[in-house]
DNA sequence: GTCTATAATTAGATAGAC
DNA sequence: GTCTATCTAATTATAGAC
């Protein structure tokens, strides 16, 4: 790769950073790409020249939210030998509770685009939702055995999804509210075990 | 109270409904009191007259959201005379899921302002969110007997407000995934048990 | 009280210098 | 590739007619 093109590269991902932080914490419409530009020590006009547009700068910070949630979750299947289902379940969710506490911005995201309904959650859901959904890197009816309803599916998934992540995605409202701060290391722990055993008794 | 008095309330109410809507929906910066006087029927020029400012009027309607919230857990109180405590604990999640799913604006517009941090979301744990962490609406330790950890307080409160609250706040995004509408009553009726059953086993 | 008109800022997108 | 200048549209807040 030549100087200009790593420059080039490197300039780029700066600026999908910066996207990916401002639009989870602000959303589509608020974020500037003003502000954008300024959090990526750059200026307005890259932005237009890197990405066509405000919707296509939105995608590609997305997508790299969306994607460290795959590579996440494909690490994560490796490393799982374990022969009890449940304990294969419980360190499964646990691992998920400690990504959400570091990308918090992926639930925020969600909750963003999500209330508002329209294209960009469809691109989502469709994109990178549906596949983790129903894939088996989601432990939904194993944690349960076999006499599991299917019904209880999107519950258990939702249910998983708001346990694990709410505390960290409100991180700064918990330490206000109960003193706590939840990013801290032994706090990520006692999450994890915590919603791991509620989830699979 | 005069006619016209009575006109000045109903279109004040018609505004503060209107903006909770819009500010939970699409956030404090993103929502435009052009867009709330259109959705409340009127025109910009009489929110600043009832409201002085934008951010007056978000008061009004974040109060708006949460007194409904203060006005749910005292009427849930009252209903309340159960002997075990433990089934005590299961019904008033079971009537928290409810609310959360008539009132999705609510944890919408927690996540909003707790992500961003700032003057908003500290008004907010101080005025209205400590005094139920703090009161016996919330059913902490009591779902788990004497020997309950403290500690854990906090991942109890958060775990809660998240599996009740996540599957209603991102209601479409959940039809798309699932195929399953989580508004529906037996939707509804069906998570609200699976969460009571699973925080209080 | 209600509404229209407008002033001052700020937004996304574009054009062109270097 | 990078950056500055600018166009058009939308924003909040204000002034004043009725």
């Amino acid at each position: 790769m030549t100087r200009r093109a790593e420059q080039r590269e490197e300039t780029r991902q700066r600026i999908v950073d910066a996207a990916a932080a401002a639009f989870s914490e602000l959303g589509f419409k608020a974020a500037s790409t003003r502000d954008i530009a300024k959090r990526a020590d750059t200026n307005q006009g890259l932005i237009t020249y890197h990405f066509r547009s405000k919707e296509e700068l939105w995608r590609a910070a997305a997508a790299q939210i969306f994607e460290s949630l795959r590579t996440q979750l494909e690490e994560q299947l490796e490393g799982l030998a374990d022969a009890d289902p449940r304990e294969r379940a419980r360190e499964s969710i646990r691992t998920y509770v400690r990504y959400a506490a570091a990308h918090p911005e992926l639930f925020q995201m969600m909750v963003e685009e999500a209330k508002q309904g329209g294209a960009r959650m469809e691109w989502i859901v469709d994109t990178y939702l549906r596949p983790v959904y129903e894939s088996r890197f989601f432990p939904g009816g194993a944690a349960f055995g076999e006499d599991f309803d299917p019904k209880l599916l999107p519950h258990f998934f939702y249910t998983l999804a708001g346990a694990a992540s709410v505390i960290f995605a409100n991180a700064r409202e918990c330490e206000r509210l109960t003193g706590m701060d939840p990013t801290a290391d032994e706090a990520v722990e006692r999450h994890a075990d915590f919603v791991a055993r509620l989830l699979v008794p």
